[in-house]
DNA sequence: CACTACATGTCGCCC
DNA sequence: GGGCGACGTGTAGTG
């Protein structure tokens, strides 16, 4: 944490001097304030006075939580242009961003703590079981699939969207793979569906395999109507499978490096 | 705000102590810390050493949030249970969920600074132009939709989901209205689509009109091909008009009261 | 608990 | 920039 600047009940003109400087060094800056809070755009919404936590970032997103909820009342994301305007004992600060053209403004009236900062945090976001991971599973091991399964193709382009993984079974029938990391809903069942009916266009004995770790029952019975099957994949075991190979793979490099 | 403990590089002895105090005093907490996180539920995810914000909301929700970015890195949503423990010389906060049993573990080996209050704020949130509104105007003003239009249902439940409005043309013929208030996308067509596909078995003449302020080409082509029909709105004329109403109501209401 | 639809959804990818 | 799908989506309403 460089550079920090923490203030409580500072003036309106001390609060405003602090947030602007900290927003042109593009610094970090948390206040709690009491104010209120206009925004229009796609929407628009209106919340009169309030004490709420403010969270300005250098990369230009704004965020105003209040006391509860996982989901900030107001926001803009990152890349919008903040202003500061000042007038009859009230500091607003404006947050503009455009495409769409949307406007936030925070008018505060009493700012009861500022604080500005930088941030260390190089740090990176190391993330186990996105559904890519799951491709990856499958790549290394496609009997988990179905045994004797071979892979063709990975996100493949198809008429509209893309099939996640197509390939071949033992027979040597054309099959297009749908995975879900979550259980199965009729929205997947409908998405293969859909990739498989436009193959069926050129090749008619396209299977569709839904691989999920589970299915909502209203998607099992669509899946039997339209003839789609399903494979069951254990993620549990999918995460070990990876933390496997990922540390293997890093044995490998550091034996390479070192 | 009330009761506010603000403080800069506590110990993590004192950072402990502000912290559990305040959780259990259902205060909202704010740290800013050097901490590595680790998340393990549906997904899993690491994050190691760096410096980040921290909010634990009086409702049980917790925010780690990193220099940019809208989203949190990681979170946890309202309801969750936390819990503190201490050991070689770092703090951990621990936010337990179930109902997916997720856990979010926070370890900081520094606290850069720390505060804990209460937050007053009674205010209403009032966001204008949501789809609700939406349907208000309509209703009030069925012609919107089309010239001598009348609307006999709203949200009315079909086979599965349900239809935002549904009513009858100057002809008499059944409609059914999908609203957007948003351009509206493939998805919104096939979802007026599946309605009046499962009406047209008892009553084949069901026509259907998608409302929205634009459409996207590749939606409008897809309408085009399932004869399904669009009619523009404009949203600040919708807006407009329901403040109008609004504040006519509000007159009223106060005229009934004062 | 499951299903459905909304959200200022946001974000990232590819064309 | 549009289209499309993933997201630890969250959230609210309904049966």
């Amino acid at each position: 944490m460089k550079h920090p600047v923490v203030k409580s009940h500072p003036t309106l003109q001390e609060a405003e001097t602090i947030i602007s400087e900290a927003t042109s060094k593009r610094a970090f800056t948390i206040l709690v304030a009491d104010c209120r809070v206009d925004y229009k755009g796609r929407s628009s919404s209106k919340m009169k006075w309030g004490e709420r936590v403010v969270l300005l970032k250098p990369d230009g997103s704004v965020l105003i939580h209040r006391k509860t909820g996982y989901d900030a009342a107001n926001w803009q994301p990152p890349g919008c242009y903040i202003t500061f305007s000042k007038q009859d004992g009230e500091l607003a600060i404006r947050a503009d961003r455009r495409n769409p053209r949307e406007t936030l403004t925070i008018t505060c009236r009493e700012v009861l703590f500022v604080s500005a900062f930088s941030l260390t945090d190089e740090a990176s976001f190391d993330m186990l079981l996105a559904e890519q991971d799951l491709y990856q599973v499958l790549r290394d091991n496609p009997d988990m699939i179905e045994e004797g399964f071979r892979i063709s193709s990975e996100q493949k382009g198809l008429g509209s969207g893309k099939a996640d993984i197509t390939g071949y079974d033992r027979e040597g029938r054309y099959t297009v793979v749908e995975v879900k990391r979550v259980p199965a809903d009729t929205e997947a069942v409908k998405q293969l569906y859909k990739y498989i009916s436009e193959m069926r266009e050129t090749s008619p004995e396209v299977r569709g395999i839904l691989v999920a770790p589970g299915m909502r029952p209203a998607a099992k019975k669509l899946a039997v109507s339209l003839s789609i099957e399903y494979r069951q994949i254990d993620l549990k075991k999918c995460a070990e499978m990876l933390s496997e190979e990922r540390s293997v793979g890093m044995e490998r490099l550091d034996r390479h490096l070192f």
